[in-house]
This record gives structure tokens, sequence and C-alpha cells, in this order.
DNA sequence: AAAACTCACAACCGCAAATCC
DNA sequence: CGGATTTGCGGTTGTGAGTTT
């Protein structure tokens, strides 16, 4: 029997949306929100599906998406990440706020990965490409590991270990000497 | 000037996880 | 509880714009 496919695809449109189309996403978004992404291009009245509406919305449409260049600091950012949690782009993209999973991978894809290589290492390992490997550097970095998660109500963040929090590291344990849900009172991360 | 090539990114596809009934 | 359905994710492709030859 198999999946029924996700939408009728002899009566859907397909490629780049039209500005009529954007439109009538956004209308419907503004008014009713986000809701069941299947039935919603019929509601609106959009000859796409739910799967296709999504993407748009949340890649392209979204009020809050910053687009723009990224800062060399965001960069290192997302080298970092990866070089913990690999290809998690939707859990790097978390990291950054109006930035989008799918932003953050072509950004990798089409930039980042020659910077590094250009660096001599590997996109894939960030382990040197001429095969000497430093095996010490298996602690995440604490330059930005533990992130801060979210304010507390008591003025305090919530930090984790992500090697934990991932469970990138199984049972391994890491050697970063943060314990999973340590806090820190906020002033004292500003200060950091 | 135009053909060839490269780059950037929007969009699609298939799969797995989550949720529903 | 289990099958069906929906959602979300990561990999990949298509294509227009820009650059080089």
């Amino acid at each position: 029997m198999g999946r029924s496919p996700c939408c009728e695809k002899a009566h859907t449109n397909r490629g780049a949306w039209t500005k009529e189309e954007d439109q009538l996403l956004i209308s419907y978004i503004r008014a009713y929100g986000e809701g069941c992404w299947r039935s919603l291009p019929k509601a609106a009245g959009l000859q796409r599906c739910g799967k296709s509406c999504r993407l748009r919305w949340i890649n392209y449409l979204r009020p809050d998406l910053k687009r723009g260049n990224f800062t060399e600091e965001e960069d290192e950012l997302i080298i970092k990440l990866h070089s913990i949690i690999g290809n998690k782009w939707s859990v790097i993209a978390g990291q950054f706020s109006g930035r989008t999973d799918n932003e953050i991978k072509n950004y990798w894809n089409t930039r980042i990965k020659r910077k590094l290589i250009a660096r001599g290492l590997n996109p894939k390992t960030h382990l040197p490409l001429d095969g000497s490997s430093d095996h010490s550097a298996l602690s995440c970095d604490r330059q930005i590991m533990p992130l801060a998660i979210a304010p507390q109500s008591d003025n305090r963040l919530r930090i984790i270990c992500f090697c934990y929090h991932l469970g990138f590291r199984g049972s391994e344990a890491c050697s970063c000497g943060t314990s999973y849900d340590q806090y820190l009172p906020l002033e004292e991360r500003q200060q950091a």
C-alpha cells in the first residue's frame, strides 16, 4: 500500500512562488495563524501542497526573519556548533534568532565548507586535511559551551552542555566540566 | 558580445518522528 | 495498541544572476 502522496500533484503549482501566492499565504496566516498545513492551502485559496506552504512561510515569509549577510561571529558559531553536533541544522538554527535551518544549511554548503577547506580542515570531521589529527580536542568548547538556553523567572540563565544534552557523546564523559542543568546568575553570564 | 562556468539560494523529495484516531 | 496521517528535517536539485574566458 505505502504512503499516500502529501498532495494531489496534478492540481498543485510547483516552482517559484508568485507575489499573489505569497500574499494569499501571508494574509491567511495573519488571520488564522499557523495551523494545519495539510488543510491550509485549500483554506487559503492556494494551489500548493501544505509542505510547500510551510517551507515558504518558514524560510521566506515569516516576519521575524533576519536575512542579510552572516557576521564573522555567526560564521564561527556555526562552525563550532557543527563540529560538535554535525548536520543538525535545525538545532544550529535554534541558536540564531531570525535564521532558518535551510538558510544555515545553504550557507554552510556554499561558503563555510570552502572556508574550512581553505583553513586546511575537513568540513565533515573538522580535522586537519593532511591527516594529522588532534585527539585532545574531544571536549566541547568552553568558549561557546555551555550555551544559554533561556532566562529563568529568577533572573538566571539555564545553561547546559550540548554534548550531554544531545547525546552526542553517549555515555562518554565530556571533559568540559559542565554538569547538565547547571544554572548561572544572569549578571555573571553577561560578564563572562 | 556571447558562451561557458560558478555561485547562491529557493524549492522539492524522501524519510523518520510525532501525532492522531 | 497499531495503523494512518501529518509534520519536520536533511539531502539534493533547479535555476537565475554574476563572473570569467
